[in-house]
DNA sequence: TCTGGCCCTG
DNA sequence: CAGGGCCAGA
C-alpha cells in the first residue's frame, strides 16, 4: 500500500536497497528484517564482551553471538567449542594476540578446574581408602611412603594447575589458591587418618559436581567470567613468569599472611578472591549440586563487576586514544573548493561565510533559537524567487549560517565530488564509510567567496594549522559550539544492564569516551553531557533525577503526557516494559520516533510496526506516526531551505565566486547551525550520537535545494519534488536496537 | 476507496 | 505537533 506516488513502491524501497552496505557501515549490525546479519564493521577491541552483555537476553545469549561472529569472520572464537575439548585452531587475522591468550585460557580454566577438583579429593580419598584397607602398622609406613610420594607428585601437577589457573584469573588467584592449597596439604598430611565420608566421593561424583558447574544453565556465565578475567588478567600476565619462582618459594614458606598482605593490595582482585575464597572453595568443600549452583551464582554476580571493569578500561583506553583527534568538531556548512585559490588567506582555505551569528554555549537540551528559524522558515518558504537566477533577495541577517568552504584536498568522487565530510572522520569506524555514494545535485551553482575557515575537525585533520585566520570581510567565525557531547554513549538497554549489574560506585565516573568507538553495531548511540553518568547510572543516586530528567515535555501526544502502557520506573529507571502493546502513542515513542528519523525519512507503515512493537497499531496510531514522520520531514526540508537560500544569497552578493563553482560543495558538519537545529529538533536531550549518515543525506538535501534554488527551478510549484524523491531514495536500515520496545532514557 | 504524502494553518 | 484539505497511486 506504498501508493503515493513515484516516491515509494516497494520495489525501491531505499531502505532494502540500501541493506546490504548500510548495514556494516553505520551501525555494524542491523540487518533489514529478513536481510542476513552483516557484521564487518569495524568491533572495538573488547567489544564483543560488552555487547554479549548488552543484548536483551543477557551474558545467555553468548554463544550463540560468538557463533555469529564466527560465521561472520571475526576474529573471536567460539568459546564453547574451546570448552568442549575442540583442538586448537589459528586464531583468524590474528588480530589481538590478548584473545588468543584469553580463550586459550578460557579452555585451560574449565580443564584445570575439573583436573584440580579431582586431584584435591583425590589426595584425601586414596589416603583414606588405603588407610581403611590396610590396617597394619607397617602398612601404615609404606602407606606413609606412598602418600609422600602422591603428595610430590600431586604438588607438581597442582603447581601446573594452578599456573593455568592463574592465567585464567591472575596472579593474585594464584596466590590464594596456593596458600589455600598448602594449608589443606598440610592438614592432610599432618591427620593423616582424619576425614571420612565427604571424602569418599567418587570421581562420578565429581563429574557430577563438575558437570553441574558448567551445565547448560551456567555455562554463559561461566565463560563470560572466564572471558572476563582473561582479559582483565591480561596486563598482568607478561609479569607472570618473572614471579613465578617468587611465588614458588613463598608457597613454600607456606607464608600465607605474606600473602594475604600482598593481595590486599590488588583491589582489582579483590572481587575474584572473595569468589575463590567462598563460593569457589565452598563448591568443592560443600561439594553437590549446591555448590555449583553457589559457584555459578557467585559467577555471575561476579560477572557484572567484572564486566564493568572491564568497559571501565576500554572506555579509558579508547578515550586516551582519541582525545586529541575529537578536539575541536567541525562545524558549519561549507562550500568545499579543494582547488579553491580565491582567498587563499589560510592554508589555501577558501571560505565563504555567511556568518554564524554569534553561538551561544550549546547546553544539551537548551533551546537556541531553532524556534525562531523555524518560525521564519514559514515565510521563506512562499518566498519563491522568479524564474532565473535567484537575485539578491534582502541577506537575512538574522539567519545563523556558516557556510564556509573547506581547504581540505580530498579527491573528488566521481558523482559527488570531493568525498563527504565522513571520510575525514577516521576515528568513526561505525560510521557509514560504506554508504553508497550519495547523489549530487546536477547543476551546482557558482560558489561563494571566502572566509576563513572555522575550526573544522574534518579538514583540520588534514590541515591542522588551517584554523585561525581573519582573511575576508567576515569576521572570524565563532569559536565552535561545544561538540556534539561525544561522552560515554549507552544504548538504553545497556544502561540499564550496567547499572543492575554494577552497582559500584566507582563505575558512576565512567571517563569520557567517544561513542565512535563503542558503538558498535546494534547501539543507539545514545550519549550524556559531559560529566554526567548515563542517566540509568544517575538513577542509582537518585531516581527522580531520571525521571525528571529525562523526562521531556511532549505536547500534544497524549492528554496526560505521561508514560503509559507499562512506564516503569525499574530499579529506579524510566524504562518502558516491552511486555505488552499499547494502544496509544506515548511521548517515549515520539522521542524514538524522531531519533529514527536520522535514518529513514520515509519509514513504511511496516517498518513502523517493526520499530515499534510494544504499539497496537490500528489505522489511527499507523497515521499518527505516519503524521509525525511527514512533520518530521517538513521541519527537515523547511531548514534545508531556508539554509540553501542563505546560502544563494550569500554567493550572490560575493562576485568572483561563479568560478570556483564545481566542485564546492556544501557540507553540513556538526557545528554548524544547521546541524544545530536539526539536532536539537529530532534529539533535544541530545543523548544520541547523530549518525553521520544522517549529516550526508542532509548535505545532499541542501545542495538539492541550493542547486535548484541557484537555477531557478524553485519557480516551479513542483520543484521540491524532485528532491523528496532524491531524499528518499537514501533513507538508511535502522539500528537493530530500535527493534526493542521501550524507550530511550534521557 | 484507501493510503500516504505535501501543504497550510493553528 | 495535529487537523484538514488536496492530490496521486494502487
Amino acid at each position: 500500500m506504498n501508493s503515493p506516488s513515484d516516491l515509494f513502491d516497494d520495489s525501491s524501497q531505499p531502505v532494502r536497497a540500501f541493506a546490504p552496505a548500510l548495514a556494516s557501515a553505520d551501525h555494524g549490525v542491523h540487518p533489514q528484517p529478513g536481510v542476513g546479519r552483516s557484521t564487518h564493521a569495524f568491533r572495538p577491541p573488547g567489544f564483543p564482551l560488552i555487547h554479549h552483555l548488552l543484548q536483551p537476553g543477557g551474558p545467555r545469549r553468548i554463544l550463540s553471538v560468538n557463533r555469529q561472529q564466527e560465521e561472520d569472520g571475526v576474529t573471536v572464537r567460539r568459546v564453547d567449542e574451546d570448552i568442549d575439548g575442540g583442538e586448537e585452531r589459528p586464531v583468524e587475522g590474528g588480530k589481538d594476540n590478548l584473545l588468543q591468550v584469553k580463550k586459550r585460557h578460557g579452555a585451560d580454566w574449565s580443564e584445570d578446574a575439573l583436573k584440580m577438583k579431582r586431584m584435591k579429593l583425590r589426595d584425601g580419598e586414596v589416603e583414606e581408602r588405603d588407610k581403611r584397607r590396610e590396617g597394619g602398622r607397617d602398612g601404615k609406613r609404606r602407606e606413609k611412603e606412598e602418600l609422600k610420594e602422591q603428595l610430590e607428585e600431586a604438588k607438581e601437577r597442582l603447581q601446573l594447575l594452578q599456573e593455568r589457573v592463574w592465567k585464567a584469573f591472575g596472579e593474585k588467584h594464584r596466590e590464594e589458591e596456593e596458600e589455600k592449597k598448602a594449608k589443606q596439604r598440610n592438614d592432610n598430611s599432618r591427620e593423616g587418618d582424619g576425614g571420612e565420608g565427604d571424602e569418599e566421593m567418587t570421581e562420578e561424583d565429581e563429574e557430577d559436581i563438575t558437570g553441574g558447574m558448567y551445565d547448560e544453565e551456567d555455562i554463559d556465565g561461566g565463560q563470560m567470567e572466564k572471558e572476563t578475567f582473561s582479559l582483565l588478567a591480561a596486563s598482568t600476565f607478561e609479569d607472570f613468569h618473572k614471579r613465578k619462582e617468587d611465588r614458588e618459594l613463598r608457597m613454600e614458606r607456606g607464608r600465607a599472611s605474606r600473602l594475604e598482605g600482598e593481595m590486599e593490595g590488588s583491589g582489582m582482585w579483590m572481587d575474584c578472591r572473595e569468589l575463590l575464597r567462598g563460593d569457589w572453595n565452598g563448591g568443592m568443600e560443600d561439594e553437590g549440586e549446591e555448590g555449583g549452583q553457589k559457584f555459578a551464582q557467585a559467577l555471575k554476580l561476579e560477572l557484572g563487576s567484572a564486566v564493568a571493569r572491564v568497559i571501565d578500561r576500554v572506555l579509558r583506553l579508547y578515550t586516551e586514544m582519541t582525545d586529541h583527534a575529537l578536539s575541536s568538531p567541525p562545524a558549519s556548512i561549507s562550500f568545499h573548493q579543494p582547488d579553491s585559490g580565491l582567498d587563499g588567506s589560510n592554508d589555501g582555505g577558501a571560505w565563504v561565510g555567511l556568518l554564524t551569528r554569534g553561538r551561544q554555549e550549546e547546553v544539551p537540551g537548551g533551546k537556541g533559537d531553532a524556534t525562531a528559524g523555524h518560525d521564519g522558515e514559514k515565510q521563506l518558504q512562499k518566498l519563491s524567487l522568479p524564474p532565473g537566477p535567484p537575485l539578491r533577495s534582502e541577506p537575512d541577517q538574522s539567519m545563523p549560517l556558516a557556510v564556509h568552504r573547506s581547504p581540505d584536498t580530498r579527491k573528488p568522487h566521481p558523482l559527488l565530488g570531493p568525498p563527504l565530510s565522513t571520510h575525514l572522520h577516521p576515528p568513526q569506524p561505525n560510521l557509514s564509510l560504506h554508504h553508497p555514494p550519495l547523489p549530487r545535485p546536477s547543476a551546482l551553482p557558482p560558489l561563494i567567496p571566502s572566509v576563513p575557515q572555522p575550526k573544522d575537525p574534518s579538514s583540520s585533520f588534514h590541515t591542522p594549522s588551517s584554523s585561525s585566520s581573519s582573511s575576508s570581510s567576515f569576521p572570524a567565525p565563532p569559536p565552535p559550539p561545544p561538540p556534539p557531547l561525544p561522552l560515554p554513549l549507552l544504548h538504553y538497554s545497556m544502561q540499564q544492564l550496567f547499572s543492575r549489574s554494577l552497582p559500584h560506585p566507582q563505575l558512576h565516573h565512567l571517563p569520557p569516551s567517544r561513542k565512535d568507538y563503542l558503538s558498535p553495531d546494534s547501539f543507539l548511540e545514545f550519549s550524556s553531557p559531559p560529566a554526567f553518568p548515563p542517566l540509568s547510572l544517575l538513577s542509582h543516586l537518585d531516581p527522580l533525577l531520571v525521571r525528571h530528567g529525562g523526562r521531556e515535555r511532549e505536547r500534544g501526544v497524549r492528554g496526560d503526557g505521561g508514560v503509559r502502557g507499562g512506564g516503569v520506573v525499574d530499579g529506579g529507571e524510566l524504562y518502558l516494559t516491552g511486555g505488552g502493546s499499547q494502544e496509544g502513542l506515548s511521548p517515549c515513542h515520539l522521542k524514538k520516533a524522531k531519533l529514527m528519523f536520522f535514518y529513514t525519512r520515509y519509514p513504511s507503515s511496516n517498518t513502523l510496526k517493526t520499530y515499534f512493537p510494544d504499539v497496537k497499531f490500528n489505522r489511527c496510531v499507523t497515521s499518527q506516526m505516519i503524521k509525525w514522520f511527514s512533520n518530521f520531514r517538513e521541519f527537515f526540508y523547511i531548514q534545508m531551505e531556508r539554509f540553501a537560500r542563505q546560502a544563494v544569497r550569500e554567493a550572490l552578493t560575493r562576485e568572483g565566486a561563479s568560478r570556483l563553482g564545481r566542485d564546492s560543495q556544501l557540507r553540513v558538519g556538526r557545528e554548524t547551525e544547521l546541524y544545530r537545529i536539526l539536532n536539537m529538533h529530532y534529539n533535544k536531550s541530545n543523548v544520541y550520537q547523530v549518525p553521520e549518515r544522517f549529516l550526508e543525506v542532509s548535505e545532499v538535501a541542501l545542495r538539492e535545494f541550493y542547486s535548484a534554488i541557484w537555477t531557478g527551478r524553485d519557480s516551479d510549484p513542483c520543484w521540491k519534488k524532485g528532491i523528496y524523491k532524491i531524499i528518499c531514495k537514501l533513507d538508511s536500515p535502522l539500528p537493530e536496537a530500535f527493534r526493542m520496545p521501550g524507550c530511550p532514557v534521557g
